[in-house]
DNA sequence: CTCAATTTCGT
DNA sequence: CGAAATTGA
């Protein structure tokens, strides 16, 4: 063992640019052992995310060799197999990423209990998010429950500085790299693949359409949102270093960034916010139904725009922001069923899917959520024909749909009953005791 | 300075 | 309606 070492313990952090943990140990210590503990509790969460977070893995490994380092790889409880590592190559102590999630809370509640028994220190560093849960904080209170105030002071705070990769990494001496496993099999076959260029990559081909982001950015057929929240989801790009090369803070694409921050602010003091409504006194009178719960989850509703939005999840592990709003709004507010089933779905298939956002936004569709306004329901013809005013969307991801032109693909139940019978497509479900304008 | 009343505003 | 900022005692 020659000179000083530290650890560095990988999350959803899967990165060199701009990292201030892997940063500051490389420059504070002679050696550095850039950690990844695959934990087998979380792996059989979500097939498409264990997919996306290998290949990033890989990458990050191959990364850190070009640096002269390498990724260490150890399968456990992250905390036990740390602390091991730790001592095995006489480290004076751990940094990694502060985090929101419950699971997180606990992982770095445990690693300081182990860290105090073994004398190491562990420092916990900004990354995850742009600016750091907790620190902005409204006049009374410990977090903003309401956006916009929230987007004020974010857009006006100083941020920290982005790093640069470290130049060189030197593991200790004798330190067993470990294998990664083969590529585990995703569930959702046009899924993109992970890693810290590929969203770099993707970073830079999107950034010329910022200027046309407003005209853009909610058009279902059009396709042309960044699609880097994946690569934000696990930490292959870092918030931060977006925003920045998005230049205008006050930019709606930057505003979009806060919404995550702002949902990872409100996680870190309400852990609950998967399980439980956020807002008190949230009524929460749930249908149950679980035929129509099955069907929007194997997008089979009749609704095209709604079984379109639940088609793209499957394909790609992925949906556009609108067809969430969608296809959320269409479960709670149209068949009346609880979020928590939706928030479910969505964890399972999505690759970007993490607690804050999911929760949050599906709290907010909800109306359990921080707006306080309530919550008009949203007719989902109306919002398919001003967001796939052509059909093009719907037709993409419904081919049963696809012989019907225009705008009329979001009302098979119009067409003439001769063609309806040629389609194979189911008529919208009905919901006991509502007549909803559409069906008129 | 603190704290309560009041005003403003909410993807 | 309730959160957050502002005003005022």
């Amino acid at each position: 063992m020659s000179g000083r070492a530290a650890v560095v313990l990988f999350t959803r952090d899967l990165r060199v640019h701009d990292h201030p943990a892997l940063a500051t140990a490389c420059a504070a210590f002679d050696r550095v052992v850039p950690l990844y503990v695959l934990d087998p509790a979380l792996a059989d969460r979500s097939a498409n995310r264990t997919r996306f977070l290998h290949q990033s893995l890989a990458e990050l490994r191959d990364t850190l060799r070009g640096l002269g380092g390498d990724l260490v790889i150890r399968r456990g409880d992250p905390v036990a197999e740390t602390i091991r590592v730790a001592r095995e190559v006489d480290a004076e102590g751990i940094g990694l990423s502060a985090d929101v999630s419950r699971h997180a809370h606990r992982r770095e509640r445990r690693l300081r209990a182990e860290c105090d028994r073994h004398r190491l220190f562990l420092r916990l560093f900004p990354g995850v998010t742009v600016v750091e849960p907790g620190e902005l904080r409204p006049g009374g209170g410990d977090h903003y429950k309401v956006f916009t105030p929230y987007h004020r002071v974010w857009s006006a705070a100083r941020w920290r500085e982005e790093l640069a990769a470290p130049r060189r990494v030197t593991l200790p001496d004798g330190v067993a790299v470990g294998r990664l496993p083969a590529l585990p099999k995703g569930e959702s076959p046009a899924a993109v693949v992970g890693g810290e260029s590929v969203g770099q990559r993707r970073l830079t081909q999107w950034l010329p359409t910022l200027q046309r982001y407003d005209d853009i950015h909610d058009d279902l057929a059009g396709d042309q949102t960044s699609r880097l929240s994946p690569y934000l989801r696990f930490g292959c790009l870092s918030p931060l270093a977006v925003a920045n090369r998005a230049g205008d803070r006050g930019h709606p694409f930057v505003r979009q960034l806060c919404w995550r921050d702002f949902y990872y602010q409100v996680t870190a003091a309400f852990p609950e916010i998967a399980a439980k409504a956020y807002r008190r006194g949230a009524t929460e009178d749930w249908r149950s139904d679980a035929a129509a719960l099955d069907a929007w989850t194997e997008g089979r509703t009749g609704m095209p725009i709604v079984d379109a939005g639940m088609r793209q999840l499957h394909a790609e592990g992925w949906m556009h922001n609108r067809a969430r709003l969608i296809t959320a709004g269409y479960l709670t507010k149209v068949l009346g069923l609880d979020w928590r089933p939706g928030l479910a779905v969505f964890s399972r298939w999505l690759l970007d899917g993490d607690v804050p956002d999911n929760s949050g936004n599906w709290q907010w569709v909800a109306g359990t959520g921080n707006d306080s306004r309530p919550y008009r329901g949203l007719n989902p013809v109306r919002q398919a024909e001003r967001y796939d005013p052509d059909g093009g969307y719907v037709r993409r991801w419904v081919p049963e749909l696809a012989t019907v032109a225009g705008k009329a693909v979001h009302q098979p139940w119009r067409l003439p009953a001769e063609v309806r019978r040629t389609l194979d497509y189911p008529p919208p479900l009905e919901v006991p005791g509502a007549d909803p304008v559409w069906l008129r």
